[in-house]
DNA sequence: TTGCGTGCAAAGGTTTTGCATGGCA
DNA sequence: TGCCATGCAAAACCTTTGCACGCAA
């Protein structure tokens, strides 16, 4: 699979390589790459072939039915959890020992075994944290 | 809101306290509780009025692009983390002081304030992880 | 009786798919 | 040149919504 490097394929892994740390809807990314001449089905065949080869991986947004995708270097994000931050929606990577500990701690504690790659944290980043509490 | 207890939302309440620790999609539901007569309209309605109540959580499965709803109680659901396995499709509360000391962890280790009802971990559980084990 | 909840069908969105065409290697 | 990938449009889904009717209180 994924033999041709095609225009579209390219223009979509700049795309995602140029926002490692966001989420995106498949619409969001082709109106993004419209400019290029990128069809909707190429993105969303493109994006299934990413998730395929674990380029990508997809995640629901806090309340809504659409589904999300986000970029991920293959090897690193095996090894780490993902952190999402519903305020400014961008998406930040545990260190490896707070995760191994993390992993650890919930196989102790509940019997459960923890997949790192498909979990993800959500709530508020530090950032957006300080953020709310200068303005409140 | 959710004024009237009618036929249909009876059945639906019952259905989900029926069936505590699992999740369904709308169309599941609306199939499980055909034989009394619950249109699919009604579950949709019924199931976003008891997400406003916080009585149920959406989340999305694994790879799908399907919600799925999972009954909770109002108030003990916001104290504590949700384990979902991937393998028999249950959801596990994990204990609050594992909860707490795990949302501490996170706190400290990257400056992230995790929401707990909003989380889910996926991964296997003791019992799956038991089954699988033996098998191979 | 009042007005909320329901059923049905239509509409609105997102995602998938078939088929002919185009483009990468 | 082969064959994969694309575009387009249609189809398949899931979810929401409008409207008239029915039912709980």
């Amino acid at each position: 699979m994924s033999q041709y490097l095609t225009r579209q394929r390219k223009a979509l892994l700049e795309y995602l390589h140029a926002h490692p740390d966001e989420s995106f809807s498949a619409r969001q990314i082709a109106d993004a790459l419209e400019a290029q001449d990128v069809s909707l089905s190429a993105v969303y065949r493109n994006l299934a072939a990413l998730e395929t080869q674990g380029m990508v991986c997809r995640a629901q947004k806090d309340g809504g039915h659409e589904v999300f995708y986000r970029f991920t270097q293959a090897d690193a994000c095996r090894q780490h959890l993902h952190l999402s931050c519903s305020q400014c929606g961008k998406t930040f990577h545990m260190d490896v020992p707070a995760t191994d500990s993390l992993v650890r701690q919930v196989a102790q504690s509940a019997d459960f075994q923890v997949d790192r790659s498909n979990t993800v944290l959500y709530g508020v980043c530090g950032a957006c944290r300080n953020e709310r509490e200068t303005t409140e």
